[in-house]
DNA sequence: CGGACTTTGCACGGTTCCGTACAGCAACGT
DNA sequence: ACGTTGCTGTACGGAACCGTGCAAAGTCCG
């Protein structure tokens, strides 16, 4: 943390990636050591705080980002300053996907969720030049943004189907997924952006999962109590995408 | 009308593609004569009535169907019997996306929303080999969808964001943007299950955008009366999508 | 023409969620 | 200690939307 200081808008200061460092991204981790090869050498470590901004909505993509620590969130916005999650992105993905399909901008922006966020940068000329020379890593990540996608879907259903303590139930557990500890350091505040809310029915929200010993709410902290409760809530809004996460990138599931 | 009868389950009895037959798909007709070349050998026309299910979810996709007439919903469901519309797809895409992202798997129900639907189809198989044989194919491909995806990301906020008026301003004009005339046939009951309301909301929704002009409804019907005043309901959540799929493959827009 | 069926219009009370406002409480710097 | 700031709890009236049920109108078919 001494030398990787990072500044606004995610342009965090970069260091050389050390090769014995340990992976923490489980698409790198998946990856043939002839693929990793392909993109190890430029591959840098960097580091965002909390409301980085990781890609803005409209920029072209000069760099892709495998997550290390921390969990993004893929935000959606309207002209007006609202803007919605449509999705999480952690360790289990990357960020950038819409180069993987053809597109140089982003159309999201994808902002820090979380405090010490680490990930490996590369950039997007490199990322390319690898994906043509290699199908199988092209296709890793493409299965990604497919899961992603799918994601996406259910998160149409929930918004469509479900109250907003259930639709909660599920944000929490795709964070919880994402995250090494069962804390989950989120005001109301940013629940109500990823929810499309108003803030008070983050709190009523809250206090109903709590009431059933889902969790347990502290200050800005969420503490996850009974993963079970919690995904019967969800119902299947949750457990689709992971699934197909498992059958696509053949890996075992975290928890 | 004659030879080609629709069965239930989209199993559509199919015909040989002539090959002085036009072309109605516009994905097709943006390819190179050489990658139209890679799939023209394979295609056979089939169609396609309303409700024929095109894709089941869950099932292995066995096929890919190049839309020439007509319009496809994508429907994600609930385990109970609720199906929700995640986006449209009509001549200017194909169904069977996921193959060429890497799952073999849909994920969503696709049914026919239009009468006398008709598709080029094409085994699964046939379309891997040929995305293998050409890069251009596969980023074609791959670029519709990612346009899809982020139509999907547009439905999220609207969703989460807009009321059902503006919401059915929405899909008015995606289902526009995809039929030949200005006559939408869709009851109340189909809008209804696109927007996840209740049949009556429909109705209401209906009478107001008929009350500022933008629509007539007739039974079964919706005629598009004034596209700009619905493009102003539906805001910044109607257009994205529509200017990324112009940028992305080149092509002009149909109105 | 008459009956069956589909589609649409409408009304009722009830629930969820909204916008807003304000007060209590925790964390933090000085 | 004190004020400042950020986070959370709570309350109020109002709007949007729901589930339901039923009647009217259009369409189809014999």
């Amino acid at each position: 943390m001494s030398t990787i200081v990072s500044l606004a808008r995610g342009a965090a200061v970069a260091t050389p990636r050390r090769d014995d460092a340990p992976l923490g991204n489980r698409l790198l981790t998946s990856l043939s050591p002839e693929d990793f090869g392909l993109l190890a050498p430029h591959l840098e470590l960097v580091s965002f705080a909390v409301g980085d901004c990781i890609t803005r909505a409209g920029d072209p993509i000069d760099s892709v980002c495998f997550l290390e620590q921390g969990i993004a969130g893929v935000l959606d916005s309207l002209d007006d300053d609202r803007r919605y999650a449509v999705g999480l992105v952690g360790a289990e993905g990357f960020i950038g996907w819409p180069l993987v399909m053809g597109d140089d901008r982003s159309p999201y922006d994808v902002t820090m969720r979380a405090e010490r966020g680490q990930a490996l940068r590369m950039p997007a000329e490199a990322l390319l030049a690898a994906v043509d020379q290699s199908p199988t890593l092209r296709l890793t990540l493409l299965r990604f943004a497919h899961v992603f996608m799918v994601q996406m879907g259910r998160t149409v259903v929930s918004s469509l189907a479900h109250s907003i303590e259930r639709r909660m139930a599920r944000w929490i557990l795709l964070y919880h997924d994402r995250v090494q500890a069962d804390e989950i350091c989120m005001t109301h505040e940013e629940f109500r952006l990823m929810l499309g809310v108003r803030r008070s029915s983050v709190t009523d929200a809250l206090h109903r999962l709590e009431e059933e010993h889902a969790i347990r709410a502290v200050r800005a902290k969420v503490l996850v109590h009974d993963r079970t409760k919690l995904m019967a809530l969800a119902g299947d809004t949750y457990g689709q995408p992971e699934q197909d996460y498992v059958r696509l990138l053949q890996m075992d599931r975290r928890r």
